[in-house]
Order: C-alpha cells, then structure tokens, then sequence
DNA sequence: CTGAGCCCTATACTCACGTATGATTGCGGC
DNA sequence: GCCGCAATCATACGTGAGTATAGGGCTCAG
C-alpha cells in the first residue's frame, strides 16, 4: 500500500543504536541511525512517512529543545522520546510538545515497537493531509489576484451582484472571474470550492452590512 | 466576558484540598472540593466553563481510570493531573490520555494556576465550538427524512437535477426540500449551508458515477 | 372521521448562473 | 513594436435555482 516507512534514531549510544537498527531490521523498516542532532541534520532525509526516535540527553542539544524546533526546521516527523535519566517533568513537557511518547530506558522492544507503529500511522495520515492542503494551496496561488478576490467573495455566500458591488465590478466580469477560479482550481461544484475555501481559511465576510447612505 | 469559571477538585488529602480552595478563592475563581470521585459524581456540577484536579491515588478509583471514563460519563471538563507518587509512564498515559498537564506533588502554586488558566481556555474555546455544533445538529434533526437527503446531496455538490435522479424524484420536489432545508437550518446561502454540512460530517457523495445500462 | 404533517407533482414566472463571442485597455517582456 | 496576459465590459442565449399557487396521496393522533 504505501511507501515504506523510514525510523530516524538520534542517540550517542553506539550500542543502542546497532540493537535498535537490527530490531527495526528484524520486522522489515527501514531505520537511519545518528549520533547527534548535527549528523542527523546533515544526512538526505527520504522524502517519506516515518518517525523520529530522540534520546533525550544528546551531545549538542538537548532532544527536548531539539523537538522544539523541529516545526521551524521544516520537519513534521512525529516524535518518540527515549531517556535514560527522566522525569515527570520531562516528560510532560515533551508530549505537551507533541510527543508520541516517552520511553524511560530500558524498555521493552514490543512498548518501541507499539510506540513506533503508531507514530507511522499518524505521520501516514498527517502527510496525505498535508499533501492534499498543498495541492489546493497551489491552485490557488494560480489564480490571478481578481480571481481570487472573487473566490473568496463567492464561498462566503455572496452573489454575484453583490461580489460586483464589493470590488466595484459589472455582474459579468464576476462571472468570468468566477468561471476560470472554478476551473482553474479543478472544482467540479460550487459547494467544492467552499470546502477548499475552508480548507484555505479564507475569510468568511459577512455579507454586505446592508446598504447605508452616507452624508458627505 | 465569559462566566465564572469552576475548578472541581477530586484528592482525599483534607488539607490540601483546604489549600487548594483557599488559593483559588484568593484569585478570585470558583472552587468545589471532593474527597472521593465518588462524591464528585453526586454533587450537582454547575454547567460552566472550568476545569478538574484529579489526585492519581484515590480512594475506590484511581485517577487515571477515571479519566479513561470521563468521556463515556458525557463529562468534557480538562483535567489535570497530581499525583505525590507518580512516575513516568504515568505521566504520559495521562498526557495521552488528553491531561492538560500533570503535577508531581509538592508543585509551586503559580504551576498550578498557569495550567488551570490553560485548561479553563481550551475548556471556554471547546464549549463554545460545542454549543455551535449542538445549534446545527438541532437544527438538521428539525429537517424530515427527504430534507435530509436533499440537503445531503446538495451540499455534496450535485444538481438539483441529479439529486433527483439519485432520489427518484422531479426536480421541482428536490427544490422544494432544498428551499425548507435552507430555511430550517438557518442558512442564508449555499455557502453556508456547505460548511453546516461539513461540520456534521454529511458524506460527500461523489457526483453519479457514470449512468451505466445494466443487463438483467 | 378529521386535521396535521409529510411527501409528491404540475404550471408559471423570476432571478441567478454560466458560457460563448467579441472587443478594449494596460502592463511587462522579447 | 508586437505578443501575451490580466482585466474589464457588452450582448445574447441556455440552463439552474427559487417561489408561488394548486393540486394529489399517505399516515398518524385526536
């Protein structure tokens, strides 16, 4: 079904990191072992769904301020902390930060093996998310600025006339506008495009705070 | 701005109980003691925003089994953990389990304030989402079973046309459900009535899959 | 039985939507 | 200068959506 599934390891423990890459060997993943944030960092990273299993205490950085600084990095791995010396502080503060979970060393392989599974599954489900966002993120950006004006007037509720009236248009320009945003962003019904507009968070503008006259 | 919030306290320490309350009364929040989970359950709850301290070790019920029931109870509150003999897996069964945070005794004071500011937040935040979503449930529960269907279909971005031929029906009927649709659910465009579908989840019905003869 | 509510349909009309055709303007790059 | 593109608008036609009016049928509770 979908790709295979790629297990990062940061730990200094030489020794965990052979028995952790036999272990993931042993039930077919794939695994990439490093030493410290810096190796893992430099390493090619497949472009695939996984997880990233961090020691907590590193040479360099810790794994907790590491993890933090994943989302800003550009890396959307799911984490699972692993420790030899933690706390219960420690380790709320890591699944406050999103952890999957936190391991006190020495744990049992099947409790990794659990953690792991999950952490892939929601890491699978996170980039189909993600990927589909992009897909409509990108048509969007081709959208010409008017068209997207229009877009965002027209999921919000308003008619054509009244999308007309906002951005001080003909009735007709809207409905071209209109037409090519439909086609452009490959949605084959109006109530399509609402739900990519939702998906885009476009601001839903309520609609034109009835008509007042003004005394200049 | 919002109401008074509520911090319900489940621990069998008496004194800390009179603690807690004392503190909560001298910031100005709302504070209800119990000893046991028990006598939680029999006192009548205020319907309010706020939040639960749970002791982990607890007479009759441990903490974090009450936490797992919490949800089956029809109880939504945020909790947060203490515990005087917690360890790690402890800890982060209860984060997984959804806890805001989850405090070894003795905690500072300021600790325990920051998370119930936190938790009482989501709490606010998590009704109101709840009380919109209850507003549009009402309201497509007010529909008949045909409108229902029609609105189904519609917002799943079918024609009126179309909608009829999947029902078995004129046009002119499905027009008919769709306007009483739009005005039971409150709706004042398409638009929105799209978004009410999404948020009850109605099935996005892909548009008829090809009309296909079928020999019998 | 009778009325209420739901469901189905028809005719007729209005307004909204969509597209095709054609044309003009203005901007930026080759 | 010419091309391409975004943007604007017009006229016209066809289709979709929405309402009103006026029926018919059914079932269920009073």
């Amino acid at each position: 079904m979908g790709e295979d599934a790629v297990i990062h390891i940061i730990d200094d423990d030489t020794s965990l990191r052979t028995a952790l890459q036999s272990l993931f060997r042993s039930v077919g993943m794939k695994a990439q072992a490093h030493d410290a944030v810096r190796a893992f960092l430099d390493a090619k990273r497949e472009d695939a769904p996984g997880c990233l299993l961090l020691d907590v205490r590193l040479p360099g950085m810790s794994g907790l301020v590491f993890q933090d600084q994943l989302e800003s990095l550009g890396i959307d791995l799911p984490v699972i902390m692993m420790t030899g010396h933690g706390d219960i502080p420690m380790s709320v503060r890591a699944m406050k930060a999103g952890a999957v979970d936190f391991l006190p060393k020495p744990f049992r392989e099947q409790d990794l093996l659990d953690a792991v599974a999950l952490a892939v599954e929601r890491h699978r489900r996170q980039r189909a998310q993600r990927e589909d966002l992009a897909d409509v993120r990108r048509c969007f950006a081709s959208l010409t600025p008017r068209e997207q004006q229009v877009m965002t007037l027209v999921t919000a509720g308003l008619l054509n006339k009244q999308v007309a009236g906002e951005l001080n248009l003909r009735e007709i320009t809207v409905k071209i506008h209109r037409g090519s945003a439909m086609r452009k962003m490959k949605a084959d019904s109006l109530a399509d495009l609402v739900r990519m507009a939702e998906a885009l968070k476009l601001p839903r503008t309520p609609p034109p705070p009835a008509p007042q006259a003004r005394k200049p």
